[in-house]
DNA sequence: GACCAGGCACATC
DNA sequence: GATGTGCATGGT
């Protein structure tokens, strides 16, 4: 049996209701996290990069070493060895695909924009998403974190932690997708570049703390919610 | 020593 | 289309 129509608007006006109480019960105890972590647009984009799959302590080293030895913009990058900047970039680990992959990008920016990240601002967020999706070695996270904390669009990051929180509170269906899973929170929330940012850093900073892969969630600000697709229907 | 961390591309079935 | 594998460091 197909839900009606009335039916889908009272499940998305209660998904959206959880969603808005999650946000809260979550800014509550932890506050702004202030995202994303870093002085420059290209700086974000690096750490975009650098940040898969790896713990963002081990980013932080690769980030200081590229600081320090003063190449942290498109143009140094782009005449940098890539053996060199492997080594640079170590601690944050699967260096030598990291190192290609921000070539990858630096030379897209190169080819397409001038090298200016400026030149790319006027793109639709659309075209922007698919041109960065395009880049080998930009999967849909690193493009939507790039989108939403590098060029303040309004898009709605997922991760793992995002995903596990969502499926573990029965926000979704499992086994739902990385689209399924922004299309859920871009969908039900109120279009503001401010709100996904703070969201998704919570999320994050929730997830580490308390919604590890085996851990039960003991102390979790979101212990005590309601699963939402915990009804009969479903 | 095992497990985990703010993924992605590619091979194989 | 789903599932498996390589990539790698550093903290717990």
């Amino acid at each position: 049996m197909l839900p009606t129509r009335s039916l889908k608007t009272k499940i998305k006006a209660m998904i959206s209701k959880q969603l808005t109480e999650i946000y809260q019960l979550l800014f509550d105890r932890f506050g702004p996290q202030h995202w994303w972590p870093g002085e420059t647009q290209f700086e974000i984009i690096t750490g975009a990069i650098l940040t898969q799959n790896t713990n963002w302590a081990n980013v932080e080293k690769a980030i200081d070493n590229l600081k320090s030895a003063g190449l942290l913009t498109p143009e140094k990058l782009y005449h940098f060895d890539v053996l060199q900047l492997a080594e640079l970039i170590r601690p944050a680990g699967y260096y030598h695909l990291k190192a290609k992959r921000l070539k990858n990008l630096i030379d897209w920016l190169f080819r397409n924009y001038n090298g200016r990240l400026t030149n790319a601002e006027d793109l639709d967020t659309d075209r922007l998403r698919a041109e960065l999706l395009a880049i080998k070695g930009v999967g849909p996270e690193t493009a939507d974190s790039i989108l939403l904390y590098a060029f303040n669009r309004n898009v709605f990051v997922v991760d793992t932690y995002t995903a596990r929180i969502a499926f573990r509170h029965k926000l979704i269906e499992p086994g739902a997708d990385y689209e399924q899973l922004r299309e859920l929170f871009q969908a039900n929330l109120p279009q503001d570049t401010k709100l996904f940012n703070e969201y998704h850093a919570l999320l994050v900073r929730v997830g580490k703390e308390f919604c590890k892969p085996k851990a039960r969630c003991t102390g979790c600000p979101l212990e005590k919610l309601p699963r939402t697709l915990d009804i009969e229907y479903f």
